[in-house]
RNA sequence: CGGGGCAUAGCGCAGUCCGGUUAGCGCACUUGGUUUGGGACCAAGGGGUCGCAGGUUCGAAUCCUGCUGCCCCGACCA
């Protein structure tokens, strides 16, 4: 088969491409811009999905869903929202279709044209909060937690999958609140609900922060932001959550009286993640042999491979070792495909990054062994079958822990404190990784320092210390560092 | 939207410069057999409007014109 994958130091891009399609996790569609999520693919997403979820209702969300389209009318009443998305939104024109008179297929009815254009949702605040003006009148009816899980377009004109597709999957949450500091909070918890999952699942470290006012989301008056390294030394936004203020609230005229009997407008905020998840999961973890994905988020975290070949002598063993592992919640996989040898599937599932793997030979199985062998380090180990269960258990935490361990130390390496702006541009350019300085605080700076040198304004983050400096641009004073870097 | 490349079997490619039998190779696929502790081997098969539309020619994958799509690199973005 000889699935050989470009390695990361030859093509960074191309070895991302490769492990998306030799992993079988994405494929090309017919459609510009948009993929094909693969079973693989989609497997792994919807681990993800599944525990946000639980997560976000342990938070007291519910789950609803809006329409796909909106009137072109409601994406123009916020005025910053809409300058934000108008040049990436795709638009419905018709309703029908007809034979074309000519003879070539079906062209568009032109008698069929809509009065009122529908615009295929970038996001749905718009449409969620002229929504919501129905359903808040009193206090009472606040705080209201929603959610939805849905797919969004976004045109984009350079695209990359997961990373970056004009079609894409995520999560929107919009929160209406009656003070702006109960709002403030849910922007907050969020934010960390969203950091914990990163890290504790995909076990992808992030810095949390607060995005500039140039990189705020359009319509936000405030935006928190995830930051995760990849290896390549660049930035990906890996999930944000926004302060909306009484921005929709006022554009849609949104009002409910207060317990003083007193009419005010509704406080918001609105989050997501997205697809581009599973992007950084790849960028975060997998190497020149292909993926490796963290455990948890594993859609099989354990394969049973019989050597030399399936016999069912060596099946009812391995559906036994199964059946433990399986009742201490472990997803394993049996592999009885008899057409394959077992150094194809070795290399097989090493390229689509199954955590442990389980080499069950004969020879071994007359000393009573197994031999194991760990994706992330590609140790082997030859372990006693009486104590296999829960070996592989403390394995797989062993190895969602080194993930994450491995990658904060890269995050590590690759975060430079820099103090003048010749250290910067050195550093972004030869080195990349995050670069940790001081800022002068305005945008007129940030857009220099970008325009100069490619890199953004990545986050200013929460934890920040005080301390007392000078901005690597302008030399005007600042007093604390934030994060820049190239970014996705 | 700029710059570069590519389009031939499911995938990867050769053939195109210099037109000429029946369009070829590797992988994959099907069947049979032999194998089997790190990507097995042998044999026999199936699979193509050579991206699309015109043109030149006795004859076009090959030459000419136009179109379309995709990929890579840049500017915009989760």
């Amino acid at each position: 088969m000889a699935k050989e994958i470009t390695s990361r130091a030859e093509n960074y891009s191309q070895w991302y491409n490769d492990i998306v399609k030799k992993a079988g996790l994405a494929d090309n569609s017919a459609v510009r811009g948009c993929m094909v999520i693969k079973p693989y693919g989609y497997a792994i997403w919807e681990n993800m999905k599944d525990q946000l979820d639980r997560m976000f209702k342990d938070t007291g969300h519910v789950n609803a869903y809006f329409p796909l389209f909106i009137p072109k009318s409601f994406l123009s009443k916020e005025a910053q929202h809409v300058e934000g998305f108008a040049k990436e939104c795709a638009v419905v024109t018709h309703h029908r279709l007809m034979n074309d008179p000519a003879g070539h297929g079906v062209i568009v009815d032109p008698a069929a044209k809509l009065e009122e254009e529908l615009i295929v949702r970038p996001t749905s605040e718009t449409i969620i909060w002229h929504t919501y003006k129905d359903w808040i009148q009193s206090y009472r009816d606040l705080p209201l937690l929603i959610n939805q899980w849905a797919n969004v377009v976004r045109w984009e004109m350079r695209t990359r999958p997961f990373l970056r597709t004009a079609e894409f999957l995520w999560q929107e949450g919009h929160t209406a609140h009656a003070t702006a500091a109960e709002a403030m909070a849910e922007a907050r918890l969020i934010h960390d609900v969203y950091a914990e999952f990163a890290e504790q699942y995909m076990a992808m470290p992030v810095i949390k922060g607060y995005k500039s006012e140039n990189e705020r989301f359009a319509g936000a008056d405030e935006t928190f932001t995830i930051e995760a390294l990849m290896q390549d030394g660049k930035a990906l936004q890996a999930g944000t959550s926004h302060f909306l203020g009484q921005n929709f609230a006022k554009a849609f005229d949104v009002t409910f009286l207060n317990d003083k009997n007193e009419s005010d407008y509704v406080w918001a905020t609105s989050w997501g993640v997205s697809t581009r998840l599973v992007g950084g999961l790849i960028m975060t973890h997998s190497d020149d042999d292909g993926l490796v994905l963290p455990p948890r988020l594993a859609p099989i975290q354990v394969v049973i491979v019989p050597i030399p070949k399936p016999e069912p002598e060596l099946l009812e063993k391995a559906e036994q070792i199964a059946g433990l592992l399986k009742s201490m919640g472990i997803r394993v996989k049996i592999d009885m495909d008899e057409t394959k040898r077992p150094g194809f599937k070795f290399a097989e599932y090493e390229m689509k990054g199954i955590p442990v793997r389980l080499g069950l030979g004969k020879r071994d199985l007359e000393q009573n062994v197994i031999e194991v062998a760990r994706r992330d380090t590609k140790e082997k180990m030859s372990v006693s079958l009486d104590r296999i269960d829960s070996f592989v258990q403390s394995l797989l935490s062993d190895i969602q822990a080194s993930l994450l361990q491995k990658a904060k130390d890269f995050r590590t390496e690759y975060t430079t404190e820099v103090e003048n702006y010749d250290q910067f541009k050195e550093v972004i350019e030869d080195k990349g990784g995050f670069v940790s300085c001081h800022w002068d605080g305005t945008t007129e700076t940030e857009l220099k320092i970008k325009e100069d040198t490619k890199a953004t304004l990545r986050c200013i983050p929460v934890d920040a210390v005080e301390e007392q400096g000078k901005c690597i641009y302008s030399g005007k004073p600042s007093n604390k560092r934030v994060i820049f870097a190239k970014a996705y």
